[in-house]
RNA sequence: GGGCCUGUAGCUCAGGUGGUUAGAGCGCUACACUGAUAAUGUAGAGGUCCGUGGUUCGAGUCCACGCAGGCCCA
């Protein structure tokens, strides 16, 4: 029986299918984790996909990323817990079950209970568990599937509650507002996901005004600043400026009451807002009516000067008159002056971006005080000014005189068209209109006209949009900002610059973390409140639930607790129907919110021990997690809510090392997707190619951060290049280890330092390999890591190693020359398998079997599978740099030598006598002469021979060393090259003697040492020459008749191979051959390498004068001979 | 609109701290090898290093402003 597998054909995807089979059933994941028992732990935390859709392409790339480093640090000796984990909540589940059933959200408690909905959430979002589990386990993902966490469970809800207690009482958790997209229309917030929808965004008209802003104690001087939303200005509270940006304060007057006046925009404003053709006009001259009016550059500044600048508020309203800062400058970083007067009017209740530049700059808002004392924004929920503002309004009609197509009272004044009137009645006025004509009577406004712009409609009524603040329960981040910076800043993150940039910018801006949804299925947040909201409950337990509900059924509140038994679901609706009680006796009841699905990703280190009720020992050993990877997109998700709640919660970061990876794009570099038919099905992919070639294409093309463009093509040629090549390699070893019956025995093996120089370099070529993959993991770069791999097996190791060592497995009997070059090329292979394990996790296992069966079989301990092993460190004193460099010569220049042949037509059959190079130091001669045999077989020469100073031939040029000179000379390095290049034969020689010489620089005189020169052969006199690479190779081309005649010799054995060949002989076969008579100089020929021609082709006898009736006529390029071979 | 990433040969990618002939693989062309053979080797052609300015004796590399593509957030 063999002992080494032969195989002519391999079925790469087939692989995967029985290795994967192997591991099943010996149950190779749960050993590799057992077997490390009471090892040091390397901790990895699963990101939880979700299964209500189908895997793709790029699940490949995330979970390969994720299982290549809990592999490697396996062989290193790590325990390596992997938990798997699912995420079930979220508006992506809610939005399929609506598609599925046809129905809204509006019809949830009407068409729909939330208990019949909730329950076909849970039902739908595991729907594609069994392909995702098949994906995983296919491309060869170990992460435990059979207990995995799974975020609805209430188990994993409990936990979560008992964080959440834990930020509540650190005074962390809080309720505020936020501004929301909302539809006044429909009376609901908008997710941005709704905004999104296709024509949401429409292009309107609406009336823009350009309003001037008195400064205060200045007489007719104004900031003007632009708005499309007219009605948000009785709400302004401070005005935005950029500090950078160029303002101006020009003199001018006003187009609708024609005073004169100073206002103040940015400079790059100026062509938007004044004409032209007044360009030149005198102030003087003009008169009130002009079209034309004139305007005059008084003064100019930057941004930064104007801050704190106070002016008057438009409406001065009482009962909305607000404290100082209010009505001032402020900075704001997202002012431009691409449109608008590069100032910016803020309406803290009505812009996100207006809302957080008052904040920061700690100016209040406009509100007023309803009957409770809290502060509400001046528009209602209905989209309508508030009497406040409709009095003012009202009253600033009649003083003005303005009609409209019906009389306006208090509660009329909408801010958008909300009643559906018809806008082409008439007289027809909205608000935006009325206001104008108010601040145009009033000398505030500048320019009022109609704009186009696109604005957001609720998709359900397709009303504008309003932003407005909304209710929201808080995580008061940005009280822990500096903590959550500094913790971040000792994570690793791959790249580097998501850290410091994507990440490190977002901390830096850190805002506090919105946990409120209003919908339906996922986590409740736990908090209970009395109707004056005077008392809040956060409940952080089960039992502590069921211990508060008692209280409500003593009081007569509840009949019985929800939660009582095995069968727990802390969903909507049950959670909804606690009441608790206050310490008055009052009813309390649930804040209806649903908590951000990011909380429930970002609290699993926790929640999938459910700790802290259970498994507090596992839970500690396993945290902070040691890696993670996820894609770049899950940044400011899960990446930060991790991060978050380890920082405000443990004072920890939650992970060490991170890889945030790219997106695999379609081969053009677009976006895959399933409508445009671009995506690429993962299964199909594997069942084509294997698992194997795909995780190695994936991770060795592109750093994984780099987006991928994935080219079915790349994987098919890193399967012939890489996986081809190998497994060609281990099919040569085959071939003669089954022929010579050799076992790898490490107790009975040549030491290294007996073995040949060429088996020595694959040896030190291999321990360098070692070090590299070992580098380049432990600093989480795979693609490193696989490219060393790549090159070493095929650069190195087959396309050198095993093409100069052929020889050796086919000669002769088995010796010790021979056994070394099986134990080499078995230690590389198998070297290689345990190195590539990692990433080709089941092509390697299957070749480590293939070579190691038969060990196995001759008694000696084989570990069940390559994943078993423990890794083989480099071993540091079988690396010989020298030896590396006189190989890579040797290498280089036989490619010059096969440059040369070719540039004279040489083929390599044909022997030459010698090729000289010129040799700069005696330690270059030593690396040389080493693989001196070497070269000479493989370029197929007799000699080399080495020039150097004795010779008197050696022309040499000298180049100045840059990086060195340059430090010392700067700005003069131009005179110094230009000397240096003008150097002859004699000052070259002169420096070299001296080790120094003095140079001349414009009278300057300087001196330069040896090593600041650069000194290299240029050629050889009369000779044809090749260099690269620092190294000079001249060939020499003369043929002798002796030549000549071995190379006729070679030519024929080439021919005689052929027909042995051809007519089908086995290699042991013996032949006899006839040849007739040609010329002198062939007949020659065969006779005086008669010997050599016979044992190359293993014949018996040659004739060169014999019968060849029959026989076959060779084409020997320059001439034809007869011949007649014969099987003896 | 903001933050971040990417842009080098037809394609996919390398190119510490700036240093003078910008590399590799694939593909292409030619040749060689024929005892790894449905393999293999060698050589050759192929470049506006996205653009424009700047810093510097010297820029693919540093700076500024753009352009194109992408991600995230508004």
């Amino acid at each position: 029986m063999k002992k080494y597998q032969e195989f002519k054909q391999v079925d790469y995807p087939g692989i995967g299918e029985s290795v994967l089979s192997y591991w099943q059933e010996n149950k190779i994941f749960e050993k590799s984790v057992e077997n490390r028992e009471g090892a040091e732990t390397f901790t990895f935390f699963e990101g939880p996909p979700s299964a209500n859709g189908t895997p793709g392409i790029h699940h490949v790339m995330a979970r390969t990323l994720k299982d290549i480093f809990c592999r490697y640090k396996t062989l290193k000796g790590f325990q390596v817990k992997r938990k798997g984990g699912w995420d079930t909540h979220g508006l992506p589940v809610e939005l399929q079950v609506e598609k599925e059933l046809g129905i809204t959200k509006e019809d949830i408690g009407k068409k729909i209970t939330v208990e019949e909905y909730n329950k076909k959430c849970r039902e739908t979002v595991m729907r594609f568990k069994n392909e995702w589990d098949d994906l995983t386990e296919k491309i060869g993902y170990w992460v435990d599937l059979d207990d995995p966490y799974i975020t609805f469970d209430p188990k994993y809800i409990e936990s979560l509650w008992s964080l959440l207690k834990r930020l509540f009482e650190k005074d962390l958790l809080y309720k505020g507002y936020t501004i929301q997209p909302f539809s006044p229309a429909a009376g609901t917030g908008l997710s941005s996901h709704e905004l999104n929808q296709p024509g949401c965004y429409r292009d309107v008209k609406d009336t823009s005004i350009t309003a001037q802003f008195k400064v205060k104690g200045r007489e007719n001087e104004y900031i003007i600043a632009w708005t499309t939303t007219p009605w948000t200005l009785p709400s302004n509270s401070a005005l935005a400026i950029g500090e950078k940006l160029d303002y101006v304060k020009v003199k001018t007057f006003n187009p609708y009451t024609y005073q004169e006046q100073t206002v103040i925009l940015a400079k790059a404003r100026m062509g938007a807002l004044f004409n032209k053709k007044a360009e030149g006009l005198k102030i003087e001259d003009y008169k009130p009516g002009d079209k034309l009016i004139p305007f005059e550059i008084v003064e100019e500044f930057k941004g930064k000067d104007m801050l704190g600048m106070e002016y008057e508020p438009l409406f001065p309203i009482e009962g909305i008159a607000l404290p100082s800062p209010a009505f001032t400058v402020i900075s704001a970083d997202y002012v431009t002056t691409e449109d608008g007067t590069g100032i910016v009017h803020l309406a803290k209740a009505f812009g996100a971006d207006d809302f957080r530049a008052l904040v920061q700059a700690g100016v209040p808002g406009v509100f007023v005080k309803d009957e409770q004392g809290n502060e509400i924004p001046v528009v209602d929920k209905r989209g309508r000014f508030l009497p406040v503002i409709g009095e003012y309004l009202q009253a600033k009609m009649k003083e003005h005189e303005i009609t409209a197509h019906k009389e306006y009272g208090v509660d009329d004044f909408y801010v958008k068209n909300y009643l559906k009137e018809d806008e082409n009645a008439a007289d027809y006025k909205n608000t935006d209109v009325i206001i104008s004509i108010i601040l145009k009577n009033e000398n505030k406004a500048f320019k009022v006209e109609k704009y186009e712009h696109s604005y957001p409609h609720c998709w359900r009524t397709d009303m504008p949009v309003l932003y407005y603040p909304l209710e929201s329960w808080f995580i008061k981040t940005t009280a822990c900002k500096d903590r959550l910076v500094e913790l971040n800043k000792t994570i690793n993150w791959k790249p580097e610059a998501t850290g410091t940039g994507r990440f490190g910018n977002w901390l830096e801006n850190l805002v506090d973390w919105n946990l409120s949804r209003s919908r339906f299925w996922g986590t409740p947040l736990p908090v209970w409140r009395n109707e004056d909201a005077t008392e809040t409950k956060c409940i952080g337990s089960i039992a502590e639930l069921n211990e508060e509900i008692g209280k409500s059924i003593e009081k007569g509140f509840m009949t019985e607790s929800p939660f009582k038994g095995e069968e727990v679901d802390l969903h909507r609706p049950y959670v909804d129907d606690v009441i608790l009680v206050d310490s008055k006796g009052q009813k309390m009841f649930r804040e209806p919110d649903l908590i951000d699905v990011w909380f429930d990703s970002g609290a699993m280190p926790y929640a999938q021990w459910h700790y802290p009720f259970e498994n507090e020992e596992i839970f500690k050993a396993n945290y902070p997690a040691d890696y993670i990877a996820e894609g770049v997109d899950q940044t400011r998700g899960w990446f930060f809510t991790l991060h978050a709640i380890a920082v405000m919660l443990f004072d920890s970061v939650a992970f060490k090392n991170v890889i945030a990876n790219g997106l695999v794009l379609d081969k053009n570099g677009n976006k895959m997707s399933k409508r445009l038919g671009n995506a690429v099905d993962p299964f199909k992919t594997l069942k084509e190619y294997g698992p194997d070639a795909l995780r190695w294409y994936m991770l060795s093309n592109a750093n994984p951060w780099d987006n991928l463009k994935f080219n079915l093509e790349g994987v098919a040629e890193v399967q012939r290049r890489f996986f081809g090549t190998l497994q060609n390699t281990y099919n040569f070893f085959a071939l003669y280890a089954n022929l010579d019956h050799f076992t790898y025995d490490a107790s009975k093996m040549v030491s290294v330092s007996e073995r040949p120089e060429l088996d020595r370099w694959i040896i030190s070529k291999l321990q360098s390999l070692i070090g590299e993959v070992e580098n380049s993991m432990d600093s989480y770069d795979a693609t490193r890591a696989t490219r060393a791999i790549m090159n070493f097996t095929v650069d190195q190791l087959s396309n050198w190693y095993v093409r100069l060592a052929r020889k050796r497995f086919w000669r002769g009997d088995m010796n010790e020359d021979k056994q070394a070059a099986y134990e080499t090329l078995y230690e590389c292979l198998t070297t290689i398998c345990q190195l590539m394990s990692s990433f080709a996790p089941f092509y390697a296992d299957w070749m480590y079997k293939n070579l190691t069966d038969g060990a196995k079989e001759a008694g000696q301990e084989i570990a069940e599978s390559v994943h078993l092993t423990d890794w083989n460190a480099a071993d540091e004193t079988l690396i010989n740099k020298d030896l590396e460099t006189s190989m890579q010569l040797a290498q280089d220049i036989s490619s010059l030598v096969h440059s040369l042949r070719k540039k004279d037509k040489l083929k390599v059959r044909q022997p030459l006598q010698k090729i000289l190079i010129p040799i700069l130091s005696e330690k270059t001669r030593e690396q040389i002469q080493h693989v001196e045999e070497l070269i000479k077989s493989e370029v197929n020469i007799k000699g080399v021979e080495y020039i150097d100073d004795a010779s008197g031939i050696l022309v040499k040029s000298a180049k100045p060393n840059f990086p060195l000179l340059g430090k010392r000379f700067g700005p003069k390095m131009k005179l110094v090259a230009a000397a240096i290049n003008q150097w002859g034969q004699e000052e070259i020689a002169n420096i070299e003697r001296n080790g120094s010489v003095e140079i001349d620089l414009d009278g300057e005189k300087a001196a330069l040492s040896l090593e600041e020169v650069l000194i290299t052969s240029q050629d050889i006199p009369g000779w044809s020459v090749a260099s690269d690479n620092g190294i000079t190779v001249a060939l020499d081309v003369t043929l002798t008749n002796e030549l000549k005649q071995e190379g006729i010799a070679r030519d024929l054995v080439n021919r005689i191979q052929n027909l042995r060949k051809d007519m089908g002989l086995e290699v042991q076969d013996k032949i006899t051959i006839k040849v007739a008579k040609l010329n002198e100089q062939v007949d020659q020929a065969l006779v005086n390498f008669s010997e050599y021609i016979q044992s190359e082709t293993q014949a018996l006898s040659l004739s060169v004068n014999g019968d060849v009736a029959e026989g076959t006529v060779l084409d020997m390029d320059d001439f034809e001979l007869k011949v007649k071979v014969e099987k003896v």
